[in-house]
DNA sequence: AAGCATTTGTGCCTTCGTGCACAAAGTTGA
DNA sequence: TCAACTTTGTGCACGAAGGCACAAATGCTT
C-alpha cells in the first residue's frame, strides 16, 4: 500500500489545499493589507490596486488568490471583507493558537509586546527563561500579564497550555537543547531566532529568522554594487 | 575565438558574478558553521559532513560552493579556513559595513546587543529614535557605547557615519516616512522589521523580517496537519 | 608505478515559480 | 437588449532551483 504519498505535501486536488509554498508565504501580507483597507472603509478593490499595496505584480496576486477559489467578481474586483475572511480561514487564523516563548531577553520582550499577535489569533500562553533574574518577572502581554517561568517548567507549560507553536529566542548554544525538549513535549511548529541550525525529527517544521544572515545578504548586494562601479578592471584583464 | 567559456580559472569574474540568489542566502549559514568548525580546530571537512551541519543536501552544498570557484580538493574535502575566507570575501565581510538602527525599542535593543554583528564586519554607527524618553540613552554596543540621537539628526548621522545599511525597527505607521528619509540620505540597503510594505525607488534593496508572517505560515501548516487527521469525513461525504 | 578508495564538480532532468496575454464573465450606459 | 468597457481567472512558455548520478581528480597503499 502506498502510504508514503499521504505524507507528501503535494495534494492532487487543486480544489483542496494544494497551495504552493510561495503563495502561502504571501497570504499573510495580503491579509494584513486587506485588514488595513477594511479599517479605511474600503469595500472593494481591484487586483491591480491591491497588488501595488502589497508590493507584488497583479498577475501574481490573481494567481495566488485563484488557489483559494474564485472569490473575485469580474469587472469589479474583490470584496475586501469577503476576501479577508477567506484568507484568514485558509491560514487558520479563525481559531486561536497558543504560543510559548523560550528566552525572555530583549528579543523575547520585543515579541511579547508585539501588537500583531493577538489580532491574528495568536495568544502567548507561556514564557520561559533560565536566568534567575528574569524568572518570576511579570510581563505585560496584551490584555493579561504573564509571569516568566523557570526552564524546568517547560514540559508542564507546553502540555497544560496545549501550545502548538514555540518561539526560541535563546542564545545559540542553548537552542538545540531547548528544541529537543519542545519537540519531546509535543510541539511540532518552531520559530527559531537563535543563530544556529536546529535538527528536528521529520514531522516537525522549523522556520528561522536570522538577523545576521539578512544583513550579510544585503552586504553582498551592496558590495556587488560597489564592484560594478569599477568596470575598468574587467576591461584591463580582458 | 571562443571567449565564452574559460575553464579552471576561478578568478574569472564573469563566473563568480552570477551567483544565484538562493545560493547567496545560504552562504552566511555555511560561513557561520565553518567559523564554528575552525574554533573547534577542524582543518578539513567533506561536503557530506558540512552539509549535514548546515541542514542542506550535499549536492546542493557542492553546487553552491562551485559558484564561488573550485576551492575543494577531490578525495579530501574543503579546508575550513580557506573556504571560510573565500565565502567571507564573496559576501563582502572583509570590509566593515556601517549600520544605522532607527527605532530603539525592545527590538532595537535586542539588535544592538546582538553579538553576531561585530564578528561579521558590521558596526553599528548610529541609533535613532523619536521618543524623548529614549533619546539620550546610552546603549552598550559591542566595545563602544552609543547615545540614541533624536530623529531630526537622521540625515546628519547617515552622511557623517557613511552608513550604507539601515535597519528600521519602528512601529509600522512610521516606517515609510523613515524609509523615505533614509533613501534620500543615500542609504541603498534596508532591513525592515516593521510590519508594512515599504515602497522604494529602483536601486534600493529592501529585505523584510515579519514576525507575524512567520507565525502565520507555521499556523497554516499546523492547520493542514490537523485537517489531514480527518480524511475519513471527506471520503464519507464524497 | 599502479590500482583502489574517496570526494569534488557538473551535466541532465524534473519540479517549482513567475510573467504574459487573452478568453470568460460581469458591469455600465444608451 | 445590446454593445462597449472593466477585471478576473488561467493556459502557456520561460527561467530558476533542486536532486541524481557519474566522470574527473586526488590521496593512499602496495
Amino acid at each position: 500500500m502506498p502510504l508514503s504519498r499521504q505524507l507528501s505535501s503535494s495534494r492532487i486536488r487543486d480544489d483542496g489545499r494544494g497551495i504552493p509554498d510561495a503563495t502561502v508565504a504571501r497570504l499573510p501580507i495580503y491579509h494584513r493589507v486587506l485588514r488595513s483597507l477594511a479599517d479605511d472603509a474600503v469595500h472593494t478593490i481591484s487586483s491591480d490596486h491591491l497588488a501595488q499595496r502589497c508590493g507584488v505584480s497583479p498577475a501574481k496576486l490573481r494567481k495566488d488568490l485563484s488557489h483559494l477559489g474564485s472569490y473575485g467578481t469580474r469587472g469589479v474586483g474583490y470584496e475586501v471583507d469577503f476576501l479577508s475572511y477567506h484568507i484568514s480561514r485558509e491560514l487558520g487564523l479563525s481559531q486561536p493558537w497558543g504560543v510559548v516563548i523560550v528566552g525572555v531577553g530583549n528579543l523575547g520582550h520585543a515579541l511579547v509586546s508585539y501588537k500583531g499577535f493577538a489580532s491574528r489569533g495568536f495568544e502567548i500562553v507561556g514564557l520561559l527563561d533560565s536566568h534567575p533574574d528574569v524568572v518570576g518577572e511579570k510581563v505585560c502581554a496584551g490584555e493579561t500579564d504573564l509571569v516568566v517561568q523557570p526552564m524546568a517548567e517547560l514540559e508542564k507549560v507546553v502540555s497544560s497550555s496545549n501550545a502548538s507553536i514555540a518561539v526560541i529566542a535563546t542564545p545559540a548554544d542553548a537552542a538545540q537543547k531547548v528544541c529537543d525538549r519542545l519537540v519531546a513535549a509535543g510541539v511540532r511548529s518552531i520559530l527559531n531566532f537563535a543563530p544556529t541550525v536546529l535538527s528536528v525529527p521529520v514531522g516537525v517544521e522549523v522556520r528561522k529568522v536570522d538577523l545576521a544572515v539578512e544583513l550579510q545578504i544585503l552586504a553582498f548586494h551592496e558590495q556587488r554594487r560597489v564592484d560594478d562601479l569599477t568596470p575598468l578592471a574587467q576591461v584591463m584583464q580582458a
